[in-house]
DNA sequence: AGCACGCCGACT
DNA sequence: GTCGGCGTGCTC
């Protein structure tokens, strides 16, 4: 029999399958770990499919050495996954598998924990001697307790002691293997909660459901967890298993204490703070089914379940569901196909869904299911739009205006909390003129335009147009044209000098692991009255229970980030942010200031108008070609050689201009570039840009990623990324 | 990616 | 004479 084998070797070069003979003292089935001989060395390979005859040269086909495990590590559908991901988002194959496996496994070192436990091994206690009364301890203990964990006894009695109850054999020691399973501190009151009509129905229609993506959109506060929950009983009871993808940093101990509380040692979590063992243990909790629910951000849709009977992807819009780098993918598209393979519905859940996935829904590709009332029955706070533009003409020049200075003011006085947020995404800087609030835009492209400080010259990202920074507003001719941006340290700083309360602050620069921002949040739970400061870190998860006003200082800033995008992250923030505000018992108030206050996306969001909004956003899109209408796609050539890169991509960006010809109506846009960051981890890099109509784009697509593959060079690796989230 | 093979410069 | 530089090419 020959066996298909994919080598675990990270190269385009060997990015295909090889044929191996299986000799007949080996059973290999498809998914093994395998070691075979490659060239002149042996490398891990995986079993991907078994077959009777190879088109190879029979003569030349090696032996595989050997099996690595004692079970398959890859299931019959990963293997169907790893294939859709390397067409879908043209990986290689070894990158795809490594997706599937916990990082100990490939490196040998799967240790399990093996904890020593210590039992009793006799009745008769007269061979201790009078005065060895710990020993006597020791056993009267074990006789209660039947065993012990050996570390404990030796705290407990003193080592010495239980050494001594060993070797005289009046205990024995076994080892059993323990799961390093994350223990969660916190916990949360388990209430029974009845659903109301809209989720019930919810739940109704989704848990009935074949293969099939549902949209769920959900107001914030309507008990979208509580219709996962559902579902995923459901599914349980169906003896099938579910997946819960959440964001990153919503995964906080609160939630994982509800999912606990529900399923109790059914749910796995796979969280980024876990050590390696943790996360193997959890891994291997689910392979052999002692789990059942995997519960984990972006990579957890890679969870080793059979029999899927839901896969839940909450906070949609997240952009932590586009992988940025390595293995790039798209979380959605892995979870559809993932979903098709096992015949099985797909939650999408958001209170903001993505421009991209409303439309779908609209489309009808997306089954759309709306949560209108709240869960609690209480209103929504109330969003008060402040025009910085009048502040500055009646004379205040400061981050605050008097409106919101006035509502912290009876806010502190009232003994309650204040969370101020400011919306700093990346480094990059845009003009804005202090006068009008007029910010320079690509004239090609309508997305803000970002200053690079080394040329002194203002770039638009998406198709490189260089433009000379403005001195004077062509708006209203004056010459006030600023940077517009604030920093967490310089609200800190303004505050600290207006009120004598404690300030919090929580940032990337606060924060430097993962507990000193769950410290800092606890420590402003407890606090009252206080104020705190933050950035997108805030606008997530944690519910605070004393917090009435929510300040969003600057809102432009993300509105005007080089990115068309930017609206659309806007209003997703602004009423992330307001939910902050709505916990409390008494009324929440959010006060937006902003430089541009008729902007829609104002208007909208104050009134938590998401349907209102989507109709004009989608407009946009279409007469400013972006998607959904396009796909943009990035080449992302990179290598340490800057000559052989910049060949590379001369090569292609020449091939790909030829089929701009074959296909001119097709193109929106095609440019070659040196990427904002030139120069990362040694690497060289540049990038080809190009926009395309949805008409024809699978069919050039497909030849792009021919282009690319025939280009292979050592030394210079071609990314290609579909609808990139960042293009740095 | 690794590793071998192969063809030119400055050294015990 | 040879040790070793890294360009090139292959891996079922």
């Amino acid at each position: 029999m020959i066996a298909e084998v994919i080598v675990d070797v990270l190269s385009s070069n060997v990015d295909k399958v090889f044929d191996y003979n299986i000799p007949p003292s080996l059973d290999v089935v498809v998914g093994d770990r395998v070691d075979v001989p490659f060239g002149p060395r042996k490398v891990d390979g995986f079993v991907i499919n078994i077959k009777d005859t190879s088109n190879y040269d029979l003569s030349k086909l090696k032996d595989i050495i050997s099996k690595k495990d004692t079970q398959p590590l890859l299931s019959q559908n990963m293997v169907r996954l790893c294939f859709f991901m390397k067409q879908k988002f043209y990986l290689r194959l070894a990158d795809t598998i490594r997706l599937f496996l916990p990082p100990v496994i490939r490196s040998g070192k799967v240790k399990e924990k093996i904890v020593q436990y210590v039992y009793i091994n006799t009745d008769d206690f007269s061979c201790i001697k009078k005065g060895a009364k710990k020993q006597l301890e020791v056993l009267t203990y074990l006789q209660e307790k039947g065993k012990e964990k050996h570390s404990v006894l030796a705290q407990k009695f003193g080592a010495s002691a239980v050494k001594a109850l060993i070797e005289k054999q009046l205990v024995k020691v076994e080892g059993a293997q323990e799961n390093r399973a994350p223990q969660n501190k916190f916990s949360v009151a388990k209430k029974e909660i009845v659903l109301n009509d809209q989720q019930q129905k919810a739940v109704d229609i989704i848990s009935k459901s074949k293969y099939q993506p549902f949209l769920l959109h959900g107001v914030t506060g309507s008990g979208k967890t509580e219709v996962y929950i559902n579902c995923i009983k459901s599914a349980l009871k169906q003896n099938k298993t579910a997946i819960m993808l959440v964001p990153e940093i919503s995964l906080t101990p609160q939630m994982f204490a509800r999912f606990k509380n529900a399923f109790g040692d059914t749910v796995a979590i796979l969280h980024s703070s876990l050590s390696q063992g943790e996360r193997f243990d959890e891994w291997n909790r689910l392979k052999t089914g002692k789990a059942k629910i995997a519960i984990g951000a972006r990579s957890c849709i890679f969870a080793p379940l059979d029999n899927i009977g839901l896969i839940v992807v909450d906070e949609e819009h997240d952009s932590s569901y586009y992988s940025e780098s390595n293995p790039r993918f798209h979380t959605h598209e892995v979870a559809k196909y993932l979903a098709y393979l096992n015949n099985c519905p797909l939650i999408l859940g958001s209170a903001t869904p993505s421009i991209e996935s409303y439309h779908l829904a609209k489309k009808g590709e997306y089954r759309l299911v709306q949560l209108t009332s709240r869960a609690n029955q209480k209103e929504l706070p109330n969003i008060e739009i402040v025009d910085m533009l009048s502040e500055i003409h009646s004379g205040n020049t400061g981050i605050f205006s008097y409106r919101f200075l006035n509502e912290l003011e009876q806010t502190i006085a009232d003994k309650k909390q204040a969370m101020i947020f400011i919306n700093r995404r990346g480094f990059s800087s845009f003009l804005m003129c202090k006068e009008c609030g007029y910010v320079p835009k690509c004239e090609d492209c309508d997305v803000s335009l970002v200053y690079h400080k080394e040329d002194d010259m203002l770039k638009c990202h998406y198709c490189n147009r260089r433009y000379r920074p403005l001195k004077v507003c062509p708006k209203c001719k004056s010459q006030s044209i600023r940077f517009g941006a604030v920093g967490t340290q310089r609200v800190v700083d303004e505050l600290k000098k207006l009120f004598n309360v404690p300030i919090f602050r929580l940032d990337n620069d606060s924060t430097q692991n993962k507990n000193s921002y769950i410290d800092i949040l606890e420590e402003f739970n407890h606090t009252s009255p206080a104020i705190l400061v933050g950035t997108q870190m805030i606008a997530k998860g944690h519910d605070f229970n004393n917090v009435t006003l929510v300040g969003i200082v600057d809102a432009d800033m993300s509105l005007h980030f080089s990115d068309y995008k930017a609206i659309e992250r806007t209003y997703q923030l602004i009423t992330q942010v307001s939910g902050r505000a709505g916990r409390s018992e008494s009324e929440g108030k959010v006060v937006l200031q902003t430089y541009c206050p008729k902007h829609f996306v104002y208007r909208c969001a104050s009134n938590y108008d998401y349907t209102a909004f989507f109709k004009k956003e989608i407009n946009l899109r279409e007469v400013t070609h972006f998607p959904p209408f396009v796909n943009i796609m990035r080449i992302l050539v990179l290598g340490e050689d800057e000559q052989k890169v910049m060949g590379v991509l001369e090569q292609l960006y020449t091939q790909i201009k030829e089929l701009k010809q074959t296909y001119t109506s097709d193109f929106v846009y095609l440019s070659a570039m040196k990427c904002p960051k030139r120069r990362l981890q040694k690497n060289y890099r540049y990038q080809i840009l190009l926009r395309l109509y949805k008409k024809n784009e699978s069919e050039i697509v497909g030849k792009i990623y021919d282009i690319c593959d025939k280009l292979k060079l050592n030394k210079v690796s071609v990314f290609i990324e579909n609808d990139p989230q960042n293009l740095s």
